[in-house]
DNA sequence: GGTCAATACTAAGCAAGCCTACTAATCCTG
DNA sequence: CAGGATTAGTAGGCTTGCTTAGTATTGACC
């Protein structure tokens, strides 16, 4: 999913890693990378480079914490939130294209099996929110 | 379980797509490097930097072909084929525990559904053999 | 209030994936 | 057999993931 997604936005130029960036502060704004890394489930220093270059590309902004000089705080563009509209419908036609064929029940188990693995793996309580992530 | 197996693996000094590398090695020994890239499912070029790491760690050996000037052929070398060794029992434990509580069914539906979706997004027949890959 | 641990992030350096562009060799076709 | 298309592999350069090591700031405890 990530190669037929990448596939398709490369000549929106953005990676699949960047949209799940965009997703996240769509629904988190002015969150820390901090958080931003956990919720990704990547290292801290992970999500920073990815900032840094999506900062480059103009698609987030960081602000000072007010509260806390070490930390950013995370915003998105106006060119970032013109992106994710651009970025929607492939998201959407990858998830539709990779479940074509697929019943209801048979989604639900997947998920379901994949969350326990990941929950054996981790040991932490898995969370999958949907197909987009 | 990338993460998982990685984990355990790193005392070794092999990352889960070198224990791959050596997997299909074991099983096709004077393969080519672009059959190798077309198993791992990978471009040519990462299977090529792959082997020169390595090579480089004196795990593979790469072969002239005496039929095809410009091919190489890859043999496991014995340092390769005892790493092999020691990397087995990781894989069997890292999908164990992945699968601890999955039940046979579950398990079959899983790669089932996947196959499925890996067929929908690269209009390629799936051939999905087991765990360890 | 001073010290020390924890927290937020960055720096450097590596592996593995990709794309585009290249060389060298082989193969096919006239 | 010559010439062009195809094939096998490499070079450079990018993103994303990691680890280890560092800085700066915050917070907690005596």
């Amino acid at each position: 999913m990530r190669r037929a997604f990448d596939e398709r936005a490369r000549e929106i130029g953005v990676t699949r890693p960047q949209w799940q960036v965009l997703s996240v502060l769509l629904r988190h704004e002015g969150i820390k990378q901090g958080g931003l890394a956990e919720i990704l489930e990547v290292e801290p220093i992970t999500a920073g480079r990815m900032i840094d270059r999506m900062q480059d590309a103009g698609l987030v902004e960081r602000r000072a914490d007010p509260a806390d000089r070490r930390a950013w705080r995370l915003f998105l563009t106006p060119r970032g939130r013109e992106m994710m509209e651009r970025l929607q419908p492939l998201a959407i036609e990858t998830s539709e294209a990779a479940l074509k064929g697929v019943s209801e029940k048979d989604q639900e188990d997947l998920l379901r099996t994949l969350d326990t693995m990941l929950e054996n793996l981790t040991g932490r309580p898995a969370t999958t929110a949907s197909w987009s992530e």
